[in-house]
DNA sequence: GTCTATAGGTGGATAGAC
DNA sequence: GTCTATCCACCTATAGAC
């Protein structure tokens, strides 16, 4: 993150070593991410991570100084390029939309396709890792004393002010207390579904095809239209 | 479990002493479960645990076994009693419909009433713990190879069947596959609710209230009623 | 930057006295 | 049923040679 001087640039001049892009902190974090997806983040060890990556243990405390830092880096690294182009999709959607208030189906979608798309890749293998990343963030958001829930709400704090301002224009009439609520049963929806849409597929006993991102992605972003565009309900105190 | 003989029957003839309950087996339940929420699962050594239920170390291994089986027995005390009162609520809405469809509000409220009644517990700690449980199941959930996972699903699995079914004969209308999918975003908007709605709370800067239930409870119903009744979407393939 | 060796600590589990 | 003492596996982290 402070490695402004890059001291390893000067090393792999060679053109084919370039495309392997096998820099050992990168091949760390993908051994790391491969294993905590498959025995959680707590039971991977640095043994077995550093084994998966053909590394060495020392490695990891060259590279990035605990195995929190690692952890830490490894949910950073994936969520940072999707809040971001969360956040470049609402702008370009606001700046099409000029004065008018975006549609409540654009933000939505922008809000969703950024983490559907993951899903969605044609690799299954890389699909699966994208599904168990999502696993891997729920698992870490429920988890107070975990070194990943403070990146994950740290990451996702900008996208959240700019859907909830979005939002509120798409929305006039719904009062700010249900428009945060809803917000929050929407991340909800979203969340589940992204982290565990196979669910669906066993629940349904195959009727329902969680490969088929694009139409889980339709039927998500119709519910929760339909919930945050639902009549207020009166609240007695 | 399969503790048919009761040998400790015998023992607390003492009025006073039957009344406190201080059994071992049952304070070991109590320690670990307030271990697991303050410093998560798999951080709760059995050494703090014991500690913490004033119990020798080898008290868990005598009652239970392992660790595994005394988190099994912490998940599976606390969600048999609400999903077995979820399914009792729901037959007797069905009782009462006779031969009519029970309404999607009534459904959805003896859905989540069993959980909200413990989050609107009196004694704020109660309370506290009972937030603190909704995350631990949500992690638990998340964690396909820790050992609670499975308890969660097979209390849940009831639950599920029943539900599901009330639900497609309120909502006569809605194609099979979108209602496996609704039910799945509802799931996941309640379970976030559940465990989480503090952030709500957060998020409003103290415009929300998360100890008001019963307005959250109100409010949730609306949304996912609102989610489940509205219109299809056209899903091409 | 990489690797070996090891320090220093904690974990779950169990044997056996009481 | 309870408790002590102990086994042994495994972990993160680091010092220091290359």
């Amino acid at each position: 993150m402070a490695d402004l001087t890059t001291p390893e640039a000067q090393i792999s001049e060679d053109p084919a070593e370039a495309g392997i892009r096998s820099e050992t902190r990168e091949v760390l974090l993908d051994a790391a991410e491969r294993l905590f997806a498959r025995v959680g983040i707590e039971r991977a060890s640095l043994r077995a991570i550093t084994r998966e990556a053909g590394a060495n243990l020392a490695s990891v405390h060259y590279h990035f100084g605990s195995k929190d830092a690692l952890i830490q880096a490894v949910f950073a690294r994936r969520l940072g390029p999707i809040n971001r182009e969360r956040v470049e999709l609402l702008t370009r959607l606001q700046e099409e939309a000029g004065s008018e208030a975006v549609p409540l189906h654009d933000i939505l979608f922008a809000f969703v396709e950024p983490v559907m798309r993951m899903l969605r890749h044609r690799d299954p293998a890389e699909a699966r890792a994208a599904h168990e990343l999502a696993r891997l963030v729920v698992q870490a958001l429920n988890d107070p004393e975990g070194p990943a829930r403070e990146i994950v709400l740290r990451e996702f704090h900008e996208v959240k002010e700019r859907f909830l301002a979005a939002l509120a224009r798409a929305l006039p009439d719904l009062p700010r207390e249900d428009l945060f609520w809803r917000f929050h049963f929407m991340v909800g929806a979203m969340a589940h579904t992204a982290s565990s849409s196979y669910m669906v597929a066993q629940l349904s006993d195959g009727l329902c095809d969680a490969c088929d991102v694009d139409g889980m992605t339709e039927r998500l972003v119709a519910f929760v239209a339909a919930g945050l565009q639902g009549p207020s309900v009166e609240v007695r105190r």
